[in-house]
DNA sequence: GCCGAGATGTTATAATGTATCAACCCAGCG
DNA sequence: CGCTGGGTTGATACATTATAACATCTCGGC
């Protein structure tokens, strides 16, 4: 998707109705947060915390970093944003309503992210208790592959 | 592996037997470098560059940020350790004579870190040109899930 | 109205990672 | 032999990412 030209705006309302549909079970989706998911879902590429900040600042809003650590912190909890470790970023997250194991692509080139869903990793090890995984490749989205 | 009893002996002097072929390869596998694989492979722990910095100056020996970076690099790029993402550290790798895709089961509790083979991610994405991946879990070991 | 839990604002600092450049080492070559 | 060139090392400085700590605020429930 993020890979392909596409209409962003339903990316963009569907984190954002995601969003409200948390805050409607009792999520407290307050303001600074809010405007952290917007911001993530502008685009498929992972944003550091202090690119958050930078546009939180631009706005005149209140932007040491823990407000963008607490902010993403949430949005995380939430299944709304995905941190992406090979780049110390985060991503909105692209199927807010699934129960789902994501896998990122990430451009070298561009930087785009786009979020697919992950093999089963079965079994790794006998006997260890996975709670969290990630799965991320790095190389070439096909835009870039294609312009040398 | 990690997670169980074994003859630790074995795998630091498979790294350093691994380390050896390389120079005779012609890799230039430098005392620094030696050193920081064999300060790797003394546990199953990713070890941070300031991990290694700390024993590298408690040994009297220079010590700045980049020489274990440097060394870091090198050894990853012969195949001798691998970066760990979700942690920013490095393990020396377990199988450096074969030609594998690892993953990494890191335990929450006592940090210890196993590799294991990566499942096939197959076309993740069509179109997409994987460079390289990593496969992380998180998790409880099974002596850590016994011990509450 | 008051209480308490969670959220925010702020300062400071820790942890992780790079850029840069001079000095060195040594293999290969004239 | 001496030079040269690439790769390695030593060192300083700095950039980036992340967290600790604590005072203040907010708002729902009693």
């Amino acid at each position: 998707m993020s890979f392909s030209d596409h209409d962003h705006s339903a990316c963009r309302d569907r984190s954002r109705r995601a969003a409200e549909a948390r805050r409607a079970r009792g999520a407290r989706l307050t303001p600074i947060r809010a405007r952290v998911l917007d911001i993530l879902s502008r685009e498929h590429r992972a944003l550091g915390a202090y690119d958050i900040l930078d546009v939180l600042r631009a706005e005149g809003r209140p932007a040491q970093p823990p407000v963008a650590y607490r902010a993403l912190d949430f949005l995380v909890a939430q299944g709304l944003a995905h941190r992406v470790e090979r780049v110390n970023g985060y991503v909105a997250c692209a199927r807010p309503d699934d129960d789902h194991a994501p896998a990122f692509l990430i451009c070298r080139r561009c930087a785009a992210v786009e979020e697919a869903a992950a093999p089963p990793l079965g079994d790794l090890a006998p006997g260890f208790a996975v709670e969290a995984a990630s799965v991320e490749a790095e190389g070439l989205c096909p835009g870039c592959a294609d312009a040398p």
